[in-house]
DNA sequence: AAAAATAATACAAACGTTTGTATTATTGTT
DNA sequence: AACAATAATACAAACGTTTGTATTATTTTT
């Protein structure tokens, strides 16, 4: 029969057993002011019925969902899914789901998610914000009604009521560059991403302070500021930069993988040998690097931990008791530069 | 203060109004049976009052939460992540959202999923049953239960509760190795995935047919199932199969993008020209092969759309009545042999 | 064997909505 | 002005749990 099958509820359970709904529901729990032998039987019965507990109910009684929204920017960046898959790890580990959503680099959408997450549906929030998100004010409302929140990525450290999970991007992107530039690399060019980001911004610094450091002269021909949002545009903006380069350059600092990639192929394209006349390093380490011929040597980023971290962090905000103000955490970890073949 | 606010509900509005609480429910429905000035009076202090509809009530009450469940085998494969937005941006614009959970390539992680799905947090279910899945009875209990399910990618056709969306394998398998072969290519080796999963049983057939039409020779050297379920083993995998070898293939058909990727890794570590020695066809076309140099030749599945097609089956069956029985419908989707510089 | 202590269970309110039915207010008809 | 028709609103049950308090049953103490 097509027919939907009403749900077996502690209700009838306790109508079979001639018993409470309320001793139902605690010896379901183990709770022991339930008798023993009680317990057996409404066990036994709730089994031979197929009971199935109610979340939605259970979450409107007990004021918890258990779940934990996430929203992301897009999905179709791996180090993104990286992330989740490590918040998703550790959420469940702890006995909670997570929830992910995609703002789509969109100021609007963030808050359109954000509003969403609100109605009650999570527990609380993992946030990557946009790079269009200049003001900052949808975050603090929502974590001053009471939802508990944490920044990765593109974080805000205005957002004083957040915890927050980071990396040191100027420290590692002057990494990058000196090891650049101790192979002997002089005119070391600069692939960032859209300039909103703190993250690119702080590459940014980094790679001016390794070539002062030096006294490299920064030449402005040889930084992009890449402002494609979508896979398909980085390729071409990528390509018209090196083609209208007039000093070609002999290293090429790229801020994310993907830009790595799109140089390698880039400059393989037009006859350069990597890493003989160009040397190339990337920032993310996602897999792709590695299959890549020759293998893009990059900044390691631990993404999956990074997202373990920043569930960790939620969590135990959820943990805290309600009435106490919650001092904000950061955690900071750790990179390091994989050598591959492309330097 | 960070005292975590009581959220303000229907009945504060009713009270600080002199109204009803059903009045209040209905004036924010725009329920015709409130009166203009009163639905007006209701809205304004709803947004004074900075009211948030509880969409756990909401969803006890209605007997629906709006979130469609999908199940992937794994994360870090873009093909999923790809159906995955595909889904989403269907389910958004139809007012659903999507829980993604994986199992993580196990049968026991997949019904440990499915039993948490059938808690009454989703609508209806997007899946993808692992290779591990002999068994579908879990799936048609499910579906028997009256949980609205629809399958892709490893669909088990079996399975006579729930639509299903797919690609012909076998088809376009035969059609990249005719392409193969009609670049006049006969060692042609063959590079599956797991042989329990029917997606890969059907691009071996489809391989098999291709070789048997042309009359060449089935040579068993030259074909891999490969069994990695773990990015760090498959690249192992393939490099063993390739320095085995005896005779070496002048062409080779790959069935996932990654496989062709890690192809072209070994056989240009080797010194193979691609494809003037040896040309490499994939499977998939998910951006990467496009970065990559020389650029991947593939068949292209169209995954997105795969995903949206999942998820608008599963909506009309979450508005067909209840009471009528469900007939399976079955999409087949059209792939596409794109040709890069690999062949 | 009665009183006290404790164990086991039942009752009922609460979580925040939706929605069918009952009630009251307003309008229209004669 | 009385009555019907209709519009607007209120009441209350329902969704399936949890949990504090009240009640009943059992055991212990004397």
């Amino acid at each position: 029969m097509g027919f939907k099958k009403r749900r077996v509820k502690l209700e009838d359970i306790a109508r079979k057993l001639n018993v409470s709904i309320a001793t139902v529901s605690r010896a379901l729990d183990k709770n022991p002011r339930v008798k023993q032998s009680t317990r057996e039987k409404v066990l036994e019965t709730a089994k031979m019925m197929g009971y199935m507990p109610n979340q939605i109910a259970k979450s409107l009684s007990s004021g918890k969902t258990n779940i934990i929204g996430v929203l992301i920017p897009r999905y179709d960046e791996p180090f993104f899914i990286e992330v989740c898959r490590g918040i998703d790890q550790y959420a469940r580990n702890h006995n909670y789901k997570i929830l992910i959503s995609s703002s789509r680099n969109s100021y609007e959408f963030e808050k359109e998610n954000l509003i969403s997450f609100e109605r009650g549906l999570v527990d609380g929030i993992i946030l990557s914000p946009t790079h269009e998100t200049k003001n900052v004010e949808h975050l603090n409302d929502l974590i001053s009604k009471g939802m508990p929140m944490v920044l990765f990525d593109n974080i805000r450290e205005e957002v004083s009521g957040a915890d927050h999970v980071k990396i040191d991007d100027e420290k590692s992107s002057f990494a990058a560059v000196e090891f650049l530039i101790k192979k002997g690399k002089k005119k070391i060019a600069f692939i960032g991403g859209i300039k909103q980001k703190k993250v690119f911004q702080d590459r940014y610094k980094g790679y001016i302070a390794a070539l002062t450091k030096y006294n490299i002269p920064v030449y402005e021909e040889l930084v992009l500021h890449c402002n494609s949002l979508h896979r398909e545009f980085e390729d071409k903006e990528i390509l018209d930069f090196f083609n209208h380069l007039s000093h070609t350059p002999d290293a090429v600092f790229a801020c994310t993988d993907n830009y790595g990639l799109l140089t390698m192929k880039t400059l393989l394209k037009t006859g350069k040998k990597i890493p003989q006349e160009v040397a190339v390093i990337g920032f993310g380490d996602l897999g792709l690097g590695e299959i890549f011929v020759p293998a893009l040597t990059c900044i390691s980023q631990p993404s999956f931990e990074m997202g373990q971290k920043a569930a960790k962090l939620l969590i135990n905000q959820l943990n805290e008791s309600d009435d106490v103000d919650h001092k904000k955490r950061i955690i900071q970890l750790d990179t390091k530069l994989i050598e591959r073949e492309s330097t």
